[in-house]
DNA sequence: GTCGCGATAGTCT
DNA sequence: GACTATCGCGACA
């Protein structure tokens, strides 16, 4: 993936990159240990439009890395506890990211499990799946083009459709539908943790 | 399987 | 001083 095909998938509208990132997958190497993630589940943040973002007021110390260029990682810390990984789009200095709230292991099972502390639920939420990828705030502000948290582009599997809801856990802005699943042909009850 | 609740600390007001 | 873009556990059914 280079820059510049990073620019041209994640450079336009928030809402079509986040639909773009389901399907692609997530791929860190640390400890010459591989793991990999495909992406299911995806939230949509639009900077100063969007009252639900980090970015609504302006830049601060920890948000920077979303004024960065599409592409660019920015990792918080979220209740204190747990990292979150969201992926820049527009930009630079529009501040749109798409929030990584989930998806499927595809590699290196062993290594989130160990990771997590369990064999189950291993990237089934936000935090889980930056600690089973092994991603904290050391890799804020990192490219996924060159830097040590890489994405790779992919196809939704066949049989799937993207779904929209309303974001999880967000009290301003919440009736906006830009919560993105990727959930089986025929399932309309949304279960993506499944 | 689903629901409710407390922990926890960085960030902003 | 208040507020989280959450998680895991224990009660239920």
């Amino acid at each position: 993936m280079t820059g510049r095909e990073l620019a041209e998938a994640l450079g336009g509208d928030v809402l079509e990159a986040a639909r773009w990132l389901l399907g692609c997958r997530i791929r860190t190497v640390f400890d010459e240990t591989a793991t990999e993630v495909r992406l299911n589940e995806v939230e949509a943040y639009a900077g100063d439009r969007d009252p639900a973002s980090h970015a609504y007021r302006g830049q601060t110390p920890r948000n920077t890395s979303m004024f960065g260029p599409p592409g660019t990682l920015y990792v918080y810390r979220s209740y204190g506890i747990h990292w979150c990984m969201n992926i820049v789009a527009a930009g630079p200095g529009i501040a749109h990211a798409v929030l990584l709230r989930g998806g499927e292991p595809v590699a290196g099972e062993a290594t989130m499990a160990r990771r997590r502390g369990r064999r189950d639920h291993l990237t089934d939420g936000p935090g889980k799946c930056s600690q089973a990828l092994g991603v904290d705030g050391r890799h804020d502000g990192t490219s996924v083009a060159t830097g040590p948290v890489r994405l790779i582009p992919g196809a939704l599997a066949p049989g799937y459709v993207v779904a929209t809801t309303p974001r999880i856990g967000v009290s301003r802005a919440a009736d906006r539908p830009w919560r993105f699943v990727a959930v089986p042909v025929g399932d309309l009850t949304d279960s993506p943790t499944r």
